[in-house]
RNA sequence: GCCCCCAUCGUCUAGCGGCCUAGGACACCACCCUUUCAAGGUGGCGGCACGGGUUCGAAUCCCGUUGGGGGUGCCA
């Protein structure tokens, strides 16, 4: 690393929701940067004006916000720094590294097949106007034809290529527009950016930057890159906005705590040097080193993050989790007795936070029986054994301290009566008053429920049996 | 087609020449605990893609093969 403080910058493009492969991307950003004490740079590549849309700017800030990423520069828009670009693109012109072009892909695709065969059609564009002397069009940046290109990256080594290979490739596009490998470079260039640290998919054009970094600025040091490995999906194919449901904002929603997805983020192609898992945000800035991290794709496992969720979830005090749990729930829930006396044994049953509904809705409304639930517990065989359980702890009750323990005690007694352990005895019963066969602790609910609505339900369910 | 990248249990990974009888986590299975479900505990299942080298010794280094991925836009 060098001496100077690094300057590391996020750049994502507004075309479509934040996904967690960008996240990833920020967060190892981030990290590097609160490590090193260097600074952190957001800027939003916006030079593609059809694609642009405000709302997913806002959809960027607001999803950096909820995962803890802070920055110290910017928002910088591309959008609105046209003069830099202009000033490099005639820079580059007066250097003899640009010129103007007005081939279609149609024409460069006929040439090159009529040139080196149909099965180089592809090979790039063929450097046809590079003489031509045009005064309009679109712009190309002329690469050298000899020599190689070499990326130092911290992940992947030193890639080589060769210069050959390179097309002379648009900066600037027919309707003045500018291209994002110029904009890109002459902000890195701007904003003295230390450390490329990005996805992957950029590694092919990284020496295109290179070489539009060396003309435009030859005394300014290469920056070091780092290419992160992308995200894939079950079948391993890059997880695509369109085809992959990888929105953070859509984990929000589901329940997913910011500090659950951080850490399952930063797991993805980095580990601790031992069996550490659940760390603190400090802990990754300490140890966090690009030079670790894999070059391989990772899938993106959404039942290994629920699981580290429900580990995050059991962590938060019992405030916390009222709180974290209060978007998720009606408000009246939210503010309860109920919700605060349930709540430690809440947390170690929630893998997310929208469980918690299902868990505590008897208390609030009469049950919904579960047509299964009911089946099981209060039909054929289990008739019997239901009324007698129904009807036992109707007749107890009244002699009966309504509290957990007690109510623990005789159910037990009463279940002892017809040869039922106290996992048999109380199923009915669970059932009858919560509509469900699984739930929280059943005594501990019940004596919040109240020794009338209780006998209630239960009366209920027994007119249901007869 | 061409360029580039990658390759350890199903998944995320540890491993950076001997400590490996390949470790951990998630998932799965069994048992224990137990008031259902969880949580917790114990155990189990399961992997170095293949072939050549280098070396006394290779999951670790080199080459090749195969497989996967990314790029190949007047997108970013």
């Amino acid at each position: 690393m060098p001496d100077a403080a690094p300057r590391l910058r996020f750049a994502p493009s507004p075309t479509g929701f934040f996904h967690v492969g960008g996240a990833r991307t920020a967060l190892f950003n981030w990290l590097v940067a609160r490590q090193t004490g260097g600074m952190f740079v957001l800027r939003i590549e916006d030079t593609d004006t059809e694609r642009n849309q405000d709302e997913w700017v806002e959809g960027i800030l607001s999803a950096m916000r909820w995962i803890g990423l802070d920055w110290d520069e910017g928002p910088f828009f591309q959008s609105q720094r046209g003069d830099l670009y202009a000033d490099a693109i005639s820079r580059l012109f007066q250097g003899g590294l640009a010129y103007y072009c007005t081939c279609s892909a149609e024409e460069v695709r006929l040439r090159n097949a009529a040139n080196f065969g149909v099965a180089e059609s592809e090979r790039g564009y063929d450097g046809y106007c590079r003489t031509a002397g045009l005064t309009a069009g679109a712009v190309r940046f002329r690469t050298p034809d000899d020599g190689t290109t070499t990326v130092v990256d911290l992940i992947r080594g030193t890639p080589t290529f060769e210069n050959s290979r390179i097309e002379d490739f648009i900066i600037q596009r027919s309707n003045g527009g500018v291209m994002f490998l110029l904009a890109n470079v002459v902000d890195d260039i701007d904003m003295r950016i230390s450390h490329v640290v990005r996805g992957e998919e950029h590694l092919p054009n990284t020496p295109k930057a290179l070489l539009l970094w060396q003309a435009l600025a030859p005394d300014l040091p290469l920056p070091v890159f780092a290419h992160v490995p992308v995200l894939v999906n079950e079948k391993r194919q890059k997880l695509s906005k369109r085809r992959d449901k990888v929105a953070l904002e859509d984990f929000r929603d589901l329940g997913i705590l910011p500090e659950a997805m951080r850490n399952y983020l930063v797991l993805l192609g980095w580990s601790l040097s031992d069996d550490r898992e659940l760390v603190s945000v400090q802990t990754m800035i300490d140890e966090f080193r690009l030079e670790d991290v894999n070059a391989s794709p990772a899938f993106f496992d959404i039942v290994k993050l629920t699981a580290m969720n429900a580990e995050y979830v059991r962590l938060l005090s019992v405030d916390e989790f009222i709180e974290r749990c209060r978007p998720f729930l009606p408000a009246a829930w939210a503010d309860s007795v109920v919700l605060r006396h349930m709540a430690p044994m809440l947390q170690e049953r929630v893998r997310l936070l929208p469980d918690v509904a299902t868990m505590i809705d008897f208390f609030f409304d009469a049950p919904v029986m579960e047509p299964d639930a009911w089946i099981k517990t209060m039909t054929g065989t289990n008739t019997a054994v239901a009324h007698q359980m129904i009807e036992g702890f109707i007749a107890a009750a009244s002699s009966t301290p309504w509290l957990a323990e007690d109510l623990k005690l005789m159910v037990e007694r009463v279940g002892a009566g017809v040869e039922l352990k106290l996992g048999k005895a109380q199923a009915p019963l669970r059932v009858a008053v919560t509509g469900r066969t699984v739930g929280p602790p059943l005594f501990e609910a019940l004596e919040l429920l109240g020794v009338e609505e209780t006998i209630h339900r239960l009366r209920v369910a027994k007119a249901r049996l007869d």
